[in-house]
DNA sequence: CAAATATGTTACCGAACGGTACGTTGGCGG
DNA sequence: CCGCCAACGTACCGTTCGGTAACATATTTG
């Protein structure tokens, strides 16, 4: 009952082993939610490529909205830690940090098996924006704008704003284009059209 | 037995009433599938919405899958359509032929409760490229693509292939950001960038 | 070692799913 | 007026879904 264990020492991490149950079903949720569809996914085959079993995953997870929403934190914060990493790589110049993020996503997109982006994909299975994977992919969506308009800020653009919106259209267009068409899809534009409108609107 | 009816007279055309069942299926289907999605609305509730019972879905639609194609299949002639249509509207001006299907885009992505193209989302939740609903998203695509090419030759364009891929990435782009975002979203400033794009591309 | 903690095993639940066998109705032509 | 046939409804099917109860068994960790 009484739970006032002094917790003298800090406690150990949560995570001992790399074979923990609840990593190896996050990993089983990402890559089959990513590749499928995340409705499209039952849990028996979530559990059965995790090589573990539905209570396993019930211990750590509410239910399956709670496990896809944790899905979408990590890919989302890996999305946005990517982003960052390559800013980072060029510091000072902006242009040079996009570019990075445009080849990279440019030779993403062109790959047959290319399915977009796993946080576009879960707001469309989850228009209900009460859902909680919903609000978290809400959420990583606002983050990433908000870091595009600070880059088009640092570019010079008199409405950074309205520079970043511009980006972020052609990287969802990519994302989507690139999921339906394939190789040789749209999205092979993608570095040209951006340099385009990123020259358009610091020439204003 | 024998089907040796003469049929002397032309048959009579298969639907008769307005009300036929099948169409009130197919309004049911696409009002629900669009706005929820498809892998999330049942056939009971599409039933249940269009005031028919199973049976009569089952004796007009093989399954739902194929519901779903027909869906398809209908939104997508139905844009089509519309694009022609505005495209009729200003004879000999691409720009402006252009620039309407823009506006109202643009408009529609605005609303609050817009769910973008329902062709992209289908497409999203059908990744199976060997299944029928995303047989049909994919052909729709390919057509959009192909009047784009087409617009931007008309343009002036060196390269129409390349403008025409640019535009599809804003427009796929808005119909993701739209949803997502709502209004206020990135697509915005969908019309802008267009002209900027497009201004880029004329003057190579 | 002993006490927790984490996991596996098995069996189960109610609800919702897509789909169907079969009876009923209603309108039209002979 | 009657028989026929297409259109529709009632009631049901087997399966899969997300989720759980109860108990046995490791695996750490103090």
């Amino acid at each position: 009952m009484t739970k006032r264990k002094p917790v003298s020492r800090a406690r150990k991490l949560p995570e001992r082993l790399p074979k923990r149950a609840a990593e190896r079903i996050r990993e089983s949720a990402r890559d089959l939610f990513y590749a499928r569809g995340i409705r499209a996914v039952g849990i028996d085959e979530i559990v059965n490529r995790a090589g573990v079993t539905k209570p396993s995953l019930y211990r750590s997870f509410a239910s399956k909205d709670e496990l896809t929403a944790d899905y979408l934190r990590h890919v989302g914060e890996e999305g946005l830690a990517r982003f960052d990493a390559l800013v980072a790589a060029d510091p000072g110049d902006p242009r040079a940090q996009l570019r990075r993020w445009l080849t990279e996503l440019q030779q993403k997109a062109n790959r047959s098996d290319y399915r977009g982006c796993g946080t576009t994909n879960a707001a469309v299975e989850y228009p209900d924006r009460k859902h909680p994977a919903r609000k978290v992919a809400s959420d990583i969506k606002k983050r990433f704008r908000a870091r595009l308009t600070a880059l088009a800020a640092q570019m010079g653009a008199a409405k950074p704003e309205r520079l970043g919106d511009a980006l972020l259209l052609l990287f969802e267009g990519t994302y989507a284009s690139g999921q339906i068409f394939g190789a040789g899809g749209p999205s092979r534009v993608l570095i040209e059209a951006a340099d385009l409108m990123i020259d358009g609107y610091l020439k204003r």
